[in-house]
DNA sequence: CGGGTGCTTGAGCTGTATCAACGTCTGTGG
DNA sequence: CCACAGACGTTGATACAGCTCAAGCACCCG
């Protein structure tokens, strides 16, 4: 998957097929543009509010502390939006930065605004993201207050496994993942020195692993037992892998 | 605050009113009814699928995990939608509690989707209620995975006040306050008998205080350094306290 | 006045942080 | 083709924030 132009809106059509059959073409009529990110970039609005849509890589939303630690609030997948949480309540200081070369439509946050008056069903698959969005903010911090980090990495594997099956980029029990281990590190609350040691473990216990940018899930049914991972925040209904 | 049935809504307007000038005489167009909830008691819809908006009184939404800990993901407060993040993505396996003796109108889900539709305003303040609520909890996520158990005790002591004072039930450097150690304790992701030594810490070094329901902040200033608070994300412009 | 609920404190333990070093890969320029 | 630099991964030793377990205290209410 990469660059082929039929494909870009293909992840966010997919994942809001539900609500709206012809999302894709319904979103050009407050396109201002695509835009392209290399790896590591600030993905800041050409002017004006606006709000992203990822079509092709993975980026981040963070918080940068004083002391220069950073908090990953969330991983922007294919099919999310990007600035959402921040269109309406202003000054949030939240950084989105890309991880991979990305492909993102900036749209207009007044046309969109306007365009959800006129179709029902986009206002539904806006405040669904933004739901979906907020609920998945909503389980990391449950990860982060209440689990150990073992069960934390868990958790966050098979989230991003199932959010990537979502829209078509994830077969059965692996996937291309770019994350660094500080990435996930900074995800999860933890240091990257205990994440390599949580990766180590989950590695040795025959769990799953993260090898030159790939995620395998070498036993998907303990790693869930482990996380007490319950896709129903991601808008699941069945379990797909 | 209290019985007055004129006050019961009156958060909810003051705290939406650059949306919504009439927002309470909308609501009441698809109303269910107005429940009255007893202290530690489970909220659930009345049947068919609601919203709830709290008038009178602090709720919570929490996760409990297997082992009988819990997780509380947000404090609710007068003025707050309840179960706004659960309407559209079903089954997130959230729970409501209320803290106190608690007034909330139970609102209908395709009324409320149906009046979005007629009212612009309407959809921004859904909208935006949506995203405050998504800032908050990103917030927390920073403050858990980040900041220490003292900044953390800190940074939710401010939110709360500030977010009183925004619905007009915070005094200058003291508000009331119904949760106990626990429940603190639980938002934070900290264990009970260490939200008492933070706690004392903050008494001690005359912080802030818990006394009696009342938390008092004697050195607002100090505080919010100690926290890196910035109000910005719950839609604050100035500094009010 | 007894029991429950919440608060407080102590002692010891553990999960994770910190600090520091070394290994390994990859791309780059001489 | 080698040498080098830089980024990332790995490992060990030690420190400490916060947890667990346990006990006692203070208050409120029936």
């Amino acid at each position: 998957m990469g660059d082929d132009p039929a494909q870009l809106a293909n992840a966010f059509s997919v994942k809001l097929r539900k609500f709206l059959p012809n999302s894709a073409e319904l979103l050009t009529r407050f396109l201002r543009g695509q835009r392209t990110f290399g790896p590591r970039e600030e993905v800041v609005a050409g002017g004006g509010s606006t709000v992203f849509v990822m079509c092709v890589g993975w980026a981040s939303a963070y918080r940068l502390m004083a002391d220069g630690n950073r908090q990953i609030i969330d991983f922007r997948l294919p099919g999310d939006f990007l600035g959402l949480i921040g269109m309406l309540v202003g000054g949030t200081e939240v950084t989105l930065e890309t991880v991979t070369d990305t492909v993102a439509w900036e749209l207009d946050r007044n046309g969109l605004m306007a365009a959800m008056r006129d179709n029902q069903r986009l206002t539904e698959a806006v405040l669904w993201s933004l739901s979906r969005d907020a609920a998945i903010v909503a389980e990391r911090l449950v990860s982060i207050g209440r689990r150990d980090a073992v069960s934390r990495t868990a958790h966050l594997l098979l989230e991003l496994g199932y959010r990537l099956n979502q829209v078509g980029e994830a077969q059965m029990d692996s996937y291309h993942c770019p994350l660094i281990q500080k990435d996930l590190a900074e995800a999860l609350g933890i240091t990257n020195v205990h994440m390599n040691r949580v990766l180590r473990y989950l590695r040795q216990e025959d769990l799953a692993s993260l090898n030159g940018k790939t995620v395998t899930l070498h036993n998907p049914k303990a790693l869930r037992h482990l996380a007490a991972f319950d896709a129903a925040y991601l808008g699941e209904t069945g379990t797909p892998t």
